[in-house]
DNA sequence: CCGAATCCGTGGGGATACTG
DNA sequence: CAGTATCCCCACGGATTCGG
């Protein structure tokens, strides 16, 4: 039995503290910019104007926000350089680069989701 | 290769077809109570009744309009009885079901992550 | 018992302008 | 370049009431 399968077995022996977990992994991921944000740091470092023109039709205010949230639950790291001007590096923490396993499945079913309901066999 | 890894590298191969699908994921997912109902659904089909006693502070007005959504996403299939008075009764769907795949990771990745941000090892 | 309809408050998020 | 400050709108969700 792995690691993974024996937490698991943990979580559902208590259904609440499953809710409770997949809530906190949803709360990480709210709103509507944090996966578009997580998204472009899964290819590396960026710096802030560099992902202002990744995400289409972000603005300064709400990745500035986004990012503040993502640094204080430890998604992403923050680094200033002491250049002139000042550079300011985000990257993906390790927690936030372990998110891809959850987010992978989440895109497998999103697909296989979307075709079913393409093909309207919706039972 | 596995079914899955093929659906997986198809998806990454576009990074914004991987946020989409995301997406989609998490639209299903979204709002206050998606979560908990399908929680409660995952221990077999109940009653409208049933759901509003096993579901804390939910209301009966979000309740019926969660519970809707959710059929028109092809999650929750409803059936009524022609009893009287009527008795109706909700239950996942295949996709409904499927859905317990993406809830396990993420449950097991919001324990793991619980537990880091508590020791405060943040990076 | 199972909802639908209505009213209403809160806050997430957009637009714009400004600072160090 | 890397953000803040301010204003404003509207959708989410709560409370309550009514109907089949």
């Amino acid at each position: 039995m792995s690691t993974f399968e024996k937490e698991l077995k943990n979580v559902k022996s208590c259904s609440s503290e499953f809710i409770l977990a997949v809530n906190d992994t949803l709360n990480v991921l709210n709103g509507k910019w944090k996966l578009p944000i997580i998204g472009t740091l899964l290819f590396g470092k960026k710096r802030f104007r560099e992902m202002e023109r990744c995400i289409p039709n972000i603005t300064a205010r709400m990745l500035s926000k986004e990012l503040k949230e993502l640094e204080l639950n430890g998604m992403v790291k923050r680094t200033v350089y002491d250049t002139i001007p000042v550079c300011i590096e985000y990257e993906l923490t390790k927690s936030g680069k372990s998110l891809t396993l959850v987010l992978d499945s989440m895109a497998v079913w999103g697909l296989r989701h979307r075709k079913i309901a393409m093909t309207s066999e919706k039972a």
